[in-house]
DNA sequence: AATTACAGAGAACAGTTGTTAACTGCATGG
DNA sequence: CCATGCAGTTAACAACTGTTCTCTGTAATT
C-alpha cells in the first residue's frame, strides 16, 4: 500500500472526511445546489475558510462525494453478475445485494439518486461517466453467459443499461421504504425481482 | 366550461404564470430547494411580497408545477398504450411520441426527472403520486391487449411501472441529447426502443 | 356613487451567504 | 535546532435571503 501519512496529512484527511460525512447527511434533506459551505463547516465545528483548504466549493465537494459513493462499488458488480447459480437465483441474489447495500449506505444511494439529475452539471456528469463504466462492467460479464451467444456488442450493452437503470432505481425505491414498514420493503424487492425477471426472460428470448 | 374570470382575476392568473414560467426557467440550472422566492418574482419584474399572493413558498409554487408539467399528459398515456397495430408499432409510437414531448416541454420534463428525487418532500411525493396514477392507467390499458390473458392484477401493476420507469428515464436521456447532435438523439431512440421491444418480449414469455 | 376587497409596491428587519485578508500555531524538512 | 510550509482561525466585506408591516390604486360589490 501507499506510504503511512504523517501526523499532519492525516489530520488534514481526517478533517477533508469529517467535510464529506457531514455534506451527507445535510443533503439528506436537501439538493447539492442549495448546500451552503458555511452550512457545512458549521455542522464539523471548523471555520467557513477551512473548507477552502480541502475543496474549492460545495460543487467540488459533490464531485468527491460521486467518487466516495460509487468509486468502492465495482467490484460488486462483477460479483453479482458473474455469480455461478441460474438466472432466477442470480437475480434474487442482486435484489438482496441491492437491499443490503442501501441499508448500509442510505445516504451514498440517496445521493446518488438526487444528483444524477440534478442542478449541478459537473457532478450530474460525474455520476453519468460512472454509471457508464458500470454498464460497460456489467456487459463484459453479461458476454460471459451463454445466453449471450449471438447477441451483438449493441445489444449486449443496451441490456446492461437496462439492468443499471434499473438497479439504481431499485435501490432509490427500497430507500424511499427504509422509512416505512418491513411489508413495504418486501413488496418493493418482490415487484424489483419479478421485473427484472421479465427482463431476463426478454432476454432468453431476444434473438429469432 | 367555467365562468368567464373578471378583470381582476385573469391579471392574477396571468402573474400566477409568470411566475411559473420564470421558476421553470430558472430550474434548468438548480434545484428547487435553493430557488428563492426573490429570484423567481425578480425573473418576472414583479416586488419580491407580490409573490405571497400566489403561493406560501417556493415548495408550493413546485407542487403548482408537478401539476402543470404531468397533470396534462394523462390523455396521451390512453392513446398510446391502448393504440391500434402490433406491439412493435405501439413502442415506435411510443418513443415518437416521447421524443415530441421532450422537444416542446423540454423543461417541464427536466423538473421532473430533478424533482423526482429532490431535495424536497412534498414535491417528492406529489410526483410519486401522479406516476402512481400513470402506472395505474397504464395497467388498465394493458389489462385490455390479449397478450394480458392469464395475467394477475399485480402482475400487470408490475409491468406498467417499469413501463413507466422506462418512459422516464428515456425522456431524461433524450432531454440531455437535445443539446448534442442529431446522431446522439437518434441513438437515444433506438437504444430505448430495444430495450422497450426486450421489454415487450419478456411480456410475452412471462407466463409458463 | 360610495364602499369594500385585494393584487401588488415599498421600505425596513434580522439573518444568512461566499470570499478576501492577515493571523497563529505546529509538524515537517534542511 | 531553526526556518519553512501549511491547516485552521479571526474579522470584516458587500450582497443576498425570507418575512413583516404599511400603503396605494383600482376592480368589484352594494
Amino acid at each position: 500500500m501507499s506510504h503511512t501519512l504523517g501526523i499532519r496529512q492525516a489530520q488534514k484527511q481526517k478533517t477533508r472526511q469529517a467535510l464529506l460525512d457531514a455534506a451527507l447527511e445535510l443533503l439528506e434533506e436537501q439538493s447539492l445546489s442549495s448546500l451552503g459551505l458555511r452550512e457545512v463547516t458549521r455542522a464539523v465545528g471548523v471555520a467557513p475558510t477551512a473548507f477552502y483548504r480541502h475543496f474549492r466549493s460545495t460543487e467540488d465537494l459533490g464531485v468527491a462525494l460521486v467518487e466516495e459513493a460509487l468509486g468502492s462499488l465495482h467490484p460488486m458488480i462483477g460479483d453479482t453478475v458473474s455469480a455461478a447459480g441460474d438466472s432466477a437465483g442470480r437475480i434474487e441474489r442482486a435484489v438482496d445485494l441491492i437491499a443490503h447495500h442501501v441499508e448500509s449506505h442510505p445516504a451514498h444511494v440517496r445521493f446518488i439518486a438526487r444528483e444524477r439529475h440534478g442542478g449541478v452539471q459537473r457532478v450530474r456528469r460525474a455520476i453519468r461517466e460512472q454509471l457508464e463504466r458500470f454498464a460497460e462492467e456489467v456487459k463484459v460479464e453479461l458476454a460471459k453467459h451463454p445466453e449471450s451467444r449471438g447477441w451483438s456488442d449493441d445489444d449486449l450493452l443496451m441490456l446492461a443499461g437496462l439492468y443499471v437503470d434499473q438497479m439504481l432505481m431499485t435501490a432509490s425505491l427500497y430507500l424511499e421504504a427504509l422509512e416505512a414498514s418491513e411489508e413495504e420493503r418486501e413488496r418493493v424487492s418482490r415487484v424489483a425481482t419479478c421485473q427484472m425477471r421479465l427482463i431476463a426472460i426478454g432476454r432468453r428470448n431476444w434473438l429469432g
